[in-house]
DNA sequence: TTTCATTATGTTATACTATAACAAATAAAA
DNA sequence: TTTTATTTGTTATAGTATAACATAATGAAA
């Protein structure tokens, strides 16, 4: 049972678990941010970020494909019980081969609607899709729930490697696993 | 070319670009922490170990593999010029396979001799293969150069998932990319 | 509208990274 | 020595990701 005050400190929220409203939520503002961007956020583009917001969990590429094909068959499925249904409609191909699902996922991350878990090879919706935050997550080995902090100590790794290293960060992998407060309970602290 | 004084703040450290003396001294000390830990370290962890120490980039498993490859195959040849060498000295296998060098890599990980550099897919030396400490790699995109740091802001977000977060963090997976100070220069900060 | 250029998607093939499962060899313990 | 445990070899395959080129859809210019 997920505790209700798990977000009770300061920018650390749990990126899954949406509910139907959230999820029509992010879609619409998503929709909204790529037509501001000038870029189309495509049928496809929206299907697989419509798939990893309902996701409860990280989802893998190889997933999204699976999904995406049971997806397509169903909807080819639908044209079928109507006995003088138009079969015409939109044939989408059977097959949903790795490219189109990595190209989708590599737009979704250049607009920051998701992020990606190199640690797991799986990827997740992001909570601040405005924002060019970094950001760290922690993710529970158990039940893998993901959080995803933008807190100070955060931030002050960035500053270290700017100001005392001289390092000029482009990209942060920043993954902690082990076990969230609710399953560390059972576990070894 | 890399500044002198890239080391001069707290905790901050290459991770490679051994010289032959200090590969020779973490070989033994290697040895030594094996010997005391109850683990063996075989001739072929310690050669992997020590293509790991030479290594002037982080090194991925494949071309470890290669490299493997490349000291049996001179090794074999070695006793071919002698006219009338014994050849049935120690005839490797020819062929190095992926799990040969993955258990190996397994080891070293485990025994805190080597880093894995999840972001990339590569391994490099650890600089205390005593502690256990956490630590964040920046990681240079132009040079390859890799810094190691166990600084105050990175065990901060540690303390932070626990304290605040109530999160037991059991594996960490920190890696800046970006321009190291030599190569920000060239670069757009 | 038609043409053209651009962008997006489909398609095929393949590269790269990692592990499962079992056999053989080696080293340590009884 | 015999047994046991550990390490390494071997074969096969799983899992992740991209290159290269063809086709289709979109948007802009003529």
């Amino acid at each position: 049972m997920r505790s209700m005050d798990s977000n009770n400190c300061h920018h650390v929220h749990d990126v899954q678990q949406l509910t139907m409203d959230e999820v029509a939520k992010r879609l619409l503002a998503a929709q909204q941010q790529c037509s501001s961007h000038g870029v189309r956020f495509t049928p496809l583009r929206q299907q697989i970020y419509e798939l990893i917001l309902q996701a409860d969990q990280p989802i893998g590429a190889y997933d999204l494909i699976t999904q995406l094909q049971q997806m397509r068959l169903a909807e080819s499925d639908e044209s079928l019980p109507d006995k003088e249904g138009d079969h015409s409609k939109s044939s989408l191909p059977k097959n949903v081969a790795p490219p189109t699902v990595y190209r989708s996922l590599e737009f979704l991350l250049k607009e920051n609607l998701i992020h990606q878990l190199t640690s797991m090879n799986a990827y997740v919706p992001c909570c601040h899709p405005r924002a060019d935050h970094t950001a760290a997550f922690l993710i529970c080995e158990r039940c893998q729930r993901v959080q995803e902090c933008s807190s100070i100590p955060v931030q002050e790794i960035m500053t270290f490697a700017k100001k005392d290293v001289g390092f000029c960060v482009t990209r942060s992998v920043i993954e902690l696993s082990g076990y969230c407060r609710d399953c560390a309970i059972d576990a070894p602290s």
